[in-house]
DNA sequence: CTGTTATTTCGATAATCGTTGAATTATGGA
DNA sequence: TCCATAATTCAACGATTATCGAAATAACAG
């Protein structure tokens, strides 16, 4: 119920945003918190300050490789959270989940 | 996309989102504000600000009816959220949308 | 017009937020 | 050991947020 509110919260902001869904292109495996910060152009403690959200919500997982610290998205935790929305924005009412109508898009690589 | 961040940042609040999720049960004809501020023991002028988030945010609607003044859910924005999470979230990934399963609530009546 | 109900607007307040610069910790290479 | 790289922590700041009390607006009844 609250976690709910947490996670919004966490994706409710630009940057973090942008951050999430660079993670969820980079896939499974996840990415440098340095790679993010040069693909995104933020600096690093602000970004370490919105992976902290972004962790502190479950959306995010962090591991140690070498001197880098490896972050990837957490997929459960946001179908978790859409599922909560799905389920408490349409009691009994019409709810198309919306069948994806763009298709797969341009997949942007991670940038240089 | 910017439009996904004030939606988000409008839900991103447990009395927001008690309030949008009380528009929800009320169903497509809304509620007044005032039933709304009983129902969730709110100010009615705290009340105020919470609704012109949600309005500003595009996920309810106002229309005065009498001195009333009937706010209700507008589902298709909350189903364009969605929507914007499921294909950002997901990008190619397995992303099970969860089919729902506790099943219809105990559909709370608006109380007196 | 006067009073009552329903809601919003205004001003102020404490708390939280996002960003920055400087300092710190952690890892690996020479 | 000494140095460079990768990332975090800390202290400070201006900006935004959520709430409150008081006043204002809107609609209706008498």
């Amino acid at each position: 119920m609250s976690d709910a509110v947490v996670a919004l919260a966490a994706l409710a902001q630009d940057n973090r945003l942008d951050v999430f869904r660079f993670l969820v292109q980079a896939g499974p495996q996840g990415a440098p918190a340095g790679v993010v910060a040069a693909g995104l152009d933020l600096a690093p403690n602000t970004l370490s300050f919105h992976f902290d959200r972004l962790r502190v919500a479950g959306l995010v997982t962090a591991r140690r490789e070498g001197r880098s610290i490896i972050y990837a998205a957490k997929y459960e935790q946001m179908n978790a959270l859409i599922a909560f929305l799905t389920q408490n924005c349409c009691q009994g009412v019409q709810c198309t989940p919306a069948p994806v109508e763009g298709q797969a898009r341009k997949r942007r690589k991670i940038p240089a």
